[in-house]
Formats: C-alpha cells, structure tokens, sequence
DNA sequence: AGCTCATGTGAACGATCTTTACATGAGCCG
DNA sequence: CGGCTCATGTAAAGATCGTTCACATGAGCT
C-alpha cells in the first residue's frame, strides 16, 4: 500500500489533510445512524474536529455533500453489481441471481449510501455526474437483462431488455426499501428479503417464458420441502 | 352536510378552532412543495397564522406532526385501495389491476403522504397505531391476493398468498417509489409507470401459471400493436 | 526566503426547534 | 349573571444549525 507519505498527510495532515475525505465519511457514519434527514452538517464538521465553517471549503452546501455521498454510493453499487453479475458466468441465470442478492446486500450493508442515493430527496437528474453514476448503476442490471432476453426460449417472443430491466430494479428497489434494512420500516417476514426476491424474480422470469425449475423457488421460499411452494402456513 | 354550529367553529374558532387540522394541512401542503425533509414546524405553524409554539400543544413534536400525516395517509391509502378492490368485483383479475392501479395514484396524487409513510423516516414499528394502520392498508393487498391464489389453476400448486401480497406491493412500491412521482428520482422510461406495473404484475401472475392472456401486456407495454412486446425499441 | 493560494478559524446573522412563564377566553357551575 | 378552570395560544428565551465573511496559517513553488 501506499503507506509513507500519504499516510502522515492523511492521518495529522497540514490543515487537517483530507477533510473531505473525513467529512464523507463521518456524514455516512451519522446518516446510518440516525437517517439522511438527521445529519446536520456542523455534526459532521465536529465529528471531524474542525470548525462549523470548514466544510464549506469543499462543499458548496449540505445538499452537495449529500450528493456526493450519493454519487460515491452509485459508484459502489456499480461496483458491487458488477462484480456480482461477473459478465455472466458461469451461468446467466445463477448470476442474475447473484445480482439480485448484491442488491440487498448492498442496500442492508450500506444503508447510508442506500438511503442517500434513493430516499434523501437529492434531485438525480439535476446534477449531470450524479445521474451518470447513475446511469452506470443501472446500466449494469440492463446488461444482465440483455443477456437473459437473449436466452429465450426460441418459441418465446423476446421480451424487451429494458423492460425486463426496469420490472427486476422496481422488484429489487422494492424489497430493499420495504424490508431490507433491519431498522426501519420492518414488517415480519415468513421468510428472508433475499428468498422473497429470489422467488419474485424467479416467477417473474417463468411468466416470461423461461424454464425455471420449481423447485428452486421453493428452495428459496424456505428450506421445508414440504411441498414445492414451502411451508403452507 | 352538518353545517350551521360545525361550521361555525371550524371557520372562525374561538381561539382559532381547530389548529390541528389546519397544521396537517399546512405540512402536507409543505411537504408536497419541499419533501418531507424541507417542511418546518414554524412553517406550518406560520401558515396556519399561529406562533411558532401553538403547535406543541397538539404534537409533541415535529415527529409526532409527520407520524399522524403518515397514519392518516395510511388510513387514506387503505380507503383508496378498498375502493378500488371492490371486493374483486367484477372479477378478480380487472379488480386486481385496478388495485395497481389505484397504487400508483395514490403515491402520484398524494405524494406527501406517500413520502410520509414511506420515505419519512418515520419509524412505523414504534408507533402502535400507526403500525396498525399500515397492516389495514396491507391487508387490502393480502386479501385481494388471497382471492387471487384461490383462482390458480387446479393443476397448478396454489402460491402463498401472503407471499404473493408481498411480491405484488414490494413491485408496486418498487415501480411507485423509483418512477411513480413527476418531480424526483425521475427517469425516462419507455413507457408509463401504471403501463409498466401492469406488464410486471401479469407476467408474474403468468409465471405462477394464471392463464393470462399476452395481448393484455402488449396492450400495456403500448398501445402500438407492433407484436406481442409493444414496440421492440 | 518569500509569495501565493488553498485550507481552516472566529464571529456573526437569521431561521429553526423546543421549553417556560404568561395571557386569554370557552364552557361549566352555582 | 359572575367567577372558576382548563384548554389553547403567545412572548420570550436558549440551543442548534446553515451559511457567510473577514481573517489567519502554513504547504509548496520560485
């Protein structure tokens, strides 16, 4: 690593090094603990231990911080899809599965950048990198779509990639916002956020023709092999 | 309507009648414009034209004010949804739809108190009858999801119902939430919000194996009768 | 060594949230 | 009708926050 020099102007730095660096991520701790609505901006520049003022050296305002968590958030995302999604392989199907599990599990592990990419209320298309990052994201999630239209079955009609994309992000979105994160919102669940995407996914793929096996899905209803849907109850 | 001595109080009050309506109506009027993060408690309570303190003597504080809007919403929210399910009349699979629907309305036409419900940060578990509430809105969507899984095919093995609720509002909410308000988080999308939550639904109905027939998705996807997926763009 | 510019400080303003003591008037009881 | 009481609203005040501006400081270049 690139210890040495960096390291002595991060850590004790001139002024302070780099504030920006800690003024994101002293916002990402506050936001996960108390939601993008409660981090105060003096908050994050006492965390830091600078002035009330300093943060205005980098950004122009709360709401640009705010953005640039998102915009990093975004980035992260990318990433972590694109990882999952490893250009398909081995298989399309198990890893658009693999995807949809990256999706929650970025939304529960990174609930800070989940909810200031999608609930702060920072207007996406207003800010041309932001909604590029965006865009990226998405982009990912299309591309596994494209790959998965591309496998019907010859007697299928092909259903449109990004209508397919935009039904699997408002399902993934959905789960994620409504069940998957531990704190809030919570509702009892017969089984995890992870099966219950999986299942919706999986039936979703069916109704368009794909051969999913059932029994997959009644794997992921839950792990009771009593009957292909899962436990009745 | 009971006019004559309500009226009178309402209107005129004698201190100023009933502030706590004219506050909820304030905030949401606030939040519709500003988000639910942009609206003030002295706002509010300028808007209603009291001091700034008037309103603690209705709402503990500006949380409780955001709680009783979000279990008014959900109150508002579970009548809609009755309304449009009309007990499955006159089918279950139209009344199903109109659900959809009436889901995407709500969330359209009430953007602040969807945003209050949903995206507040509200804790919805902390609050008894909030809670409560919440599960009425819900339960329109178990029942009418119970009525759907009755109708499954007698080949087919019947889905959970209550898994089917959860599939169909973590989509509706998805679809709602990502692209369901005109101003924020917009996106272009080939199609409208209600067209792609239609599509999404029936496919997932076809995939637990309800005959659903294609035309209706290509109707949904477009109205361009340019083979069964809509225009192929 | 000295200049310069990015970076951080201190003080200040207006707005907000919230509490506290005080005012007011509606409705009841005699 | 007169007075009591309590819900309801006000005024004032403290704490915090977002934001700005004049000023300080020191890193890096020449």
């Amino acid at each position: 690593m690139s210890w040495r020099k960096d390291e002595r102007r991060a850590e004790r730095g001139y002024h302070h090094g780099n504030l920006k660096e800690a003024l994101l991520q002293a916002a990402l701790n506050l936001i996960s603990q108390k939601g993008p609505a409660g981090f105060t901006f003096a908050d994050a520049a006492r965390m830091a231990g600078v002035s009330p003022a300093a943060p205005y050296r980098h950004f122009r305002d709360r709401d640009e911080l705010l953005a640039s968590i998102a915009q990093r958030g975004f980035e992260q995302f990318e990433s972590v899809l694109t990882q999952a999604w490893d250009d398909g392989r081995p298989d399309t199907i198990s890893a658009f599965e693999r995807v949809g599990k990256a999706y929650l599990g970025f939304a529960r592990e990174e609930p800070a950048f989940y909810s200031a990419m999608f609930e702060s209320g920072v207007p996406v298309d207003s800010n041309p990198t932001l909604m590029a990052a965006s865009e990226r994201a998405f982009a990912i999630i299309r591309a596994a779509a494209e790959r998965l239209a591309a496998l019907a079955p010859p007697g299928m009609p092909r259903p449109p990639a990004m209508m397919m994309a935009l039904h699997i992000w408002s399902m993934s979105h959905g789960v994620a916002s409504l069940f998957g994160r531990g704190d809030a919102a919570r509702r009892k669940l017969p089984m995890s956020p992870e099966d219950l995407l999986e299942a919706e996914v999986l039936i979703y793929l069916r109704g368009l023709g794909f051969p999913i096996d059932r029994r997959a899905e009644a794997a992921a209803a839950e792990e009771k092999p009593a009957g292909p849907w899962g436990r009745p109850k």
